[in-house]
DNA sequence: CACAATTAGTTCCGTACAGTACATAACTAA
DNA sequence: TTAGTTATGTACTGTACGGAACTAATTGTG
């Protein structure tokens, strides 16, 4: 992907170069005039003028009728507002349980939104769902496929980056291959993209309000069962050389405590880290804190895995000794995971996500003391806000920024329409 | 930094960005005809004899006469030169031990090379010797301060990115502050830059032949008494949200020899890791080795930290059991760290420099043997390739990106001195 | 109700840049 | 000497931008 360097062959490029500034600059703040616009951009009132012509004829703006000025005297502004229902994209999220798609205008507001749920691993009923699911938020927003712009599906799995092919799924063994590509490509006339799930739910945590606006790196920690990172750096997602950045769980730092079964973490893939601070852990802590301490209930109560975090994070929030203590003793070793995150990657926040998220403030309180005793200035600590919608905002985002990056001229690409 | 899209307010933006490419082109394959540039840009010939005129004036090209044509027919073409003399930019590299001043043209040519020895931690006298050593360098090539375009300056240290004060110094206490600016910005006029030394020479390295199109993230690891890293993603240094990005030597995950004397560690500013497989540690264990062995006579030859490396490479080279050995328990330490750097950073390839580099192919072999028995698809391991001038090389890397960036105004898409 | 004041948008013109087409220069080989 | 080939130079056209001048719409005031 080498970017050869831009070239302004005809006065035409001119033209294309602002016509992209003032839309940036439109979609910054939709509902200005055209001398706002002159002001923000730089450019004059009548460069503006002539863009905006151009953007209208192509549908993406429209000017409206002079509103009733703020101001108390002088001529009321022509206001020009991005048309964001001029196109749409859709946000697909498959997990093993459910289905999930959304669609959005060019704004990014979501206009329908469909949930199926799935069972079993029957590829061709898994594509009857997603084909159905698909037209039905399709119909529910009022929309024909030829609508929409773009689309974007995340799933779990190793996604190849150039085939977009599935390579390697534990969960769901029937997507692997072209399988969702090749269904969605039936049922949509515009470019479909694949990606992995966790990725994609950073790129959606990431642009959650807050971080929005948000210009150093982010680490989002996924921590459940297994542990995952995705990383943000230059504004950017970044995947490493094979796609596999942020391997958390297959850190090897926790060489204490030998006897955490490294046997059966390897039986089901798990890494050495994800064995040793993953929910599973936690609830097998607890219970053996609570057996010790001798609340039998508990111990009992507790199932395993994320069904088990439920209990756990229930018996945190009211204050129950053992978990507290649990969760005193797996956020310590979480802290040395954050402590390698810290020295290698230097990042300004840390969001935490995935089940673990639901131990709340607790558990950032807990691993805020003990990244306090580490040498390195921590990063600051977050909870992940989004939870289930993460996938499906992130391929909304994906799917936004490729229409950017195609459709819509953005600067290096400056082309107005294909 | 948030970059604005640019705008294209008069038509003098085309000359820029066409005069951009045009000299990108140039620099690429210098001694071209305007023709063969046309072809090249995409532009046409006329456009490209004016972007060369504008140059021309500006002394960064220049016309050669029509040389002895290759071709059989035709007219010979008029060659364009890019004249990398037009300018000069100043790369300097401060250790404890000396300072390093090498002066070069626009073309990355070395024009004049000094090196002072250093000693003590007297400021005035550090800064006495800064001030002579450029003048020195400048007068070796001929040049006069005013023809320096841009100068930068690599030192141990934690360097402020905005204020480019140095913050933190454990082994040149002397230079914290603005002493380095002050002294340079007094003799010469042209911007000053300061730099951490390992990220420079991150720089330096990964620009050397072989790696000069290398796309794929890479991560340098500076092995010496301390150990720190250089990580390069999408084509570009990455330094983290305090320009702490890389600090492998605080990696704590040496929980085991915990007899390693942290206090000590501690008291010199060093972090975990680097204590546990410093050069320092190293010489140690290469001691107590032979020692062990009965090689009294090696182990009384072996110096502290960095010289005594020189000592345990040679024994290393010619087959020393002690210190083949030693290497190889140094090795599996290290390999641990490398462990954290593939699963957080996944690079395409780890490039091991510093003193530790001096142990050749034996330090990868043993490495990319305690690599294998991880779990995660390890990267491909390189030796440095620079040595003392990989500071040096990064910091001229860097001045010439700046000129690009800055005294050229070009766009930020066009790389010339790649 | 006319008219100044104010702000917004439009028209016209000059300048600058790139591309096309054609003319000219330089050189080789027959 | 002449034809062929390649490179350069010049004239002309089309398009885009900016600035100045002009028109439009609204409010407030005598």
């Amino acid at each position: 992907m080498d970017v050869d360097t831009p070239v302004a062959s005809g006065t035409r490029y001119m033209r294309e170069v602002n016509t992209a500034a003032v839309l940036t600059e439109l979609r910054r703040c939709t509902g200005t005039s055209v001398t706002e616009l002159a002001r923000a951009t730089g450019l004059s009132r009548q460069a503006v003028t002539r863009s905006i012509s151009g953007l209208e004829e192509g549908g993406l703006v429209e000017l409206l009728a002079p509103q009733r000025p703020g101001r108390r005297t002088g001529r009321p502004p022509q206001v020009v507002r991005f048309r964001a229902e001029a196109g749409h994209v859709l946000g697909l999220a498959l997990t093993p349980e459910e289905l999930r798609v959304v669609a959005a205008d060019l704004g990014g507001t979501v206009v329908a939104e469909e949930t199926a749920p799935l069972t079993g691993t029957d590829g061709a009923h898994l594509a009857r769902t997603l084909t159905a699911t698909v037209t039905a938020t399709l119909d529910s927003a009022g929309l024909t496929p030829d609508q929409v712009w773009h689309a974007c599906l995340g799933a779990p799995g190793i996604v190849d980056r150039h085939t977009q092919q599935i390579r390697f799924t534990a969960s769901m063994p029937h997507i692997a291959g072209d399988l969702l590509l090749r269904t969605l490509g039936s049922c949509l006339p515009c470019p479909v993209h694949l990606d992995n799930d966790v990725k994609l739910a950073t790129e959606g945590e990431r642009r959650r309000a807050g971080h929005d606006r948000h210009e150093g790196p982010m680490v989002l920690v996924q921590w459940g069962e297994r542990v995952g990172a995705g990383i943000v750096v230059f504004d950017r997602l970044y995947r490493g050389a094979s796609n596999d950045a942020g391997d958390l769980g297959f850190l090897d730092l926790c060489v204490e405590d030998p006897g955490t079964g490294q046997a059966d973490a390897d039986a089901q893939g798990l890494g050495a880290f994800e064995a040793w601070v993953g929910t599973t852990r936690l609830t097998s802590l607890v219970r053996e804190t609570a057996e010790r301490r001798g609340d039998h209930t508990l111990a009992r109560s507790l199932q395993e895995g994320d069904r088990g975090m439920d209990t756990a994070a229930e018996a945190l929030h009211r204050g129950d000794p053992a978990a507290t203590e649990a969760l005193e003793e797996i956020t310590r070793r979480f802290a040395k995971g954050l402590g390698a995150v810290r020295a290698l990657l230097d990042p300004e926040v840390v969001v935490i996500g995935g089940p673990m998220a639901r131990c709340g403030e607790h558990l950032l309180t807990a691993l805020n003391a003990h990244l306090q005793q580490q040498r390195l200035d921590p990063p600051r600590l977050e909870l992940a806000a989004l939870e289930e919608d993460a996938i499906v905002r992130g391929a909304l985002h994906h799917a936004l920024a490729e229409v950017e990056r195609g459709a819509l001229a953005l600067p290096p690409t400056a082309r107005l329409f294909s």
